[in-house]
DNA sequence: TCCTCCCTGTTC
DNA sequence: GAACAGGGAGGA
């Protein structure tokens, strides 16, 4: 669940807590949750965590200091001896706990500091771990491959990359390939203020409207960092407080509701393997 | 390019 | 006791 503003906020509530600490020691209990590095496993014993960044939906730990701070305006990451990345799919969590707390019955790494013993909880086990050097990063697909930030970039550049898709305009607003970090409900809720429909194809829609669903997404990633993310089930921050974004939806989760413009029902239907609630009168 | 699967807890 | 939640890999 924790999409791009989830995510940020994870990054900033984690930050304070654990920047400029030691790891001592750290403990896998769930294999797979290592998604790469194992063998890196041992050498985070004594590592520092430098600094906590965002890249899309993934959160990265720069361990130990930079050696150089030639790339640190674009690519903070990259002038970290090693890396912690973490994906928190749909139940991935953190938590900081009081030195001796056991693990919780979700809990898959711990990664103890002096003061403090760090948690990656992941009920559904989908999320990951994975250590690696900068170097290694242009060898994962899915990072070599990750779009632009939609924060960073024009609303018009990111238009132009959603006119070249030929697929329905949801699928390609959930293609991480395409724009980083939107997810089912970001999505749903771009396009309803844009007033697109989500099987609408994407190189069929007028330019202007594709800018007009790229600003929109600005906007509700915008506005929900501000309101620290959306907390439907499961999401929690790293203080273990829940966002309010979710008093913003317009469409998300409001199947049967009406339609806050023109009061029709909201209808559902499952779009690129996802279920999408749109207004069927508003959106076309 | 689209569909299925992975996983577990909650809701119908 | 089935349906549902859903990011992304991998197969059809």
């Amino acid at each position: 669940m924790p999409e791009l503003p989830e995510v940020e906020t994870i990054v900033r509530t984690l930050k304070p807590q654990v920047q400029g600490k030691e790891i001592k020691k750290v403990e896998l209990l769930l294999e797979r949750t290592l998604e790469a590095g194992k063998d890196y496993l041992p050498t985070l014993q004594g590592a520092i965590i430098h600094d906590v960044f965002r890249r899309g939906k993934l959160l990265i730990m720069g361990l130990n200091q930079p050696a150089t701070e030639s790339f640190k305006a674009h690519e903070p990451w990259l002038s970290y001896e090693l890396l912690l990345i973490f994906h928190f799919k749909m139940t991935g969590r953190f938590f900081v706990h009081p030195p001796g707390t056991q693990a919780l019955k979700h809990t898959r790494m711990i990664f103890d500091m002096d003061d403090g013993r760090l948690f990656f909880d992941d009920m559904r086990t989908f999320g990951y771990c994975r250590i690696m050097k900068p170097a290694e990063l242009k060898d994962w697909p899915f990072w070599s491959t990750y779009g632009p930030e939609p924060l960073d970039t024009p609303a018009l550049e990111l238009a132009k990359l959603l006119k070249e898709k030929r697929t329905n305009i949801k699928a390609t607003l959930l293609d991480q390939k395409v724009i980083a970090g939107i997810g089912n409900i970001y999505a749903d809720e771009a396009l309803f203020r844009a007033r697109i429909h989500p099987e609408a194809k994407a190189h069929e829609v007028q330019l202007s409207r594709l800018e007009k669903l790229a600003s929109a997404v600005q906007e509700v990633l915008k506005i929900s960092i501000q309101e620290c993310g959306s907390s439907i089930r499961d999401y929690r921050d790293a203080k273990g407080d829940a966002g309010s974004f979710q008093n913003n939806f317009l469409v998300y989760g409001r199947k049967g509701e009406k339609c806050k413009v023109c009061n029709e029902s909201l209808e559902t239907k499952k779009i690129a393997g996802r279920t999408s609630t749109f207004c069927p009168h508003c959106q076309y």
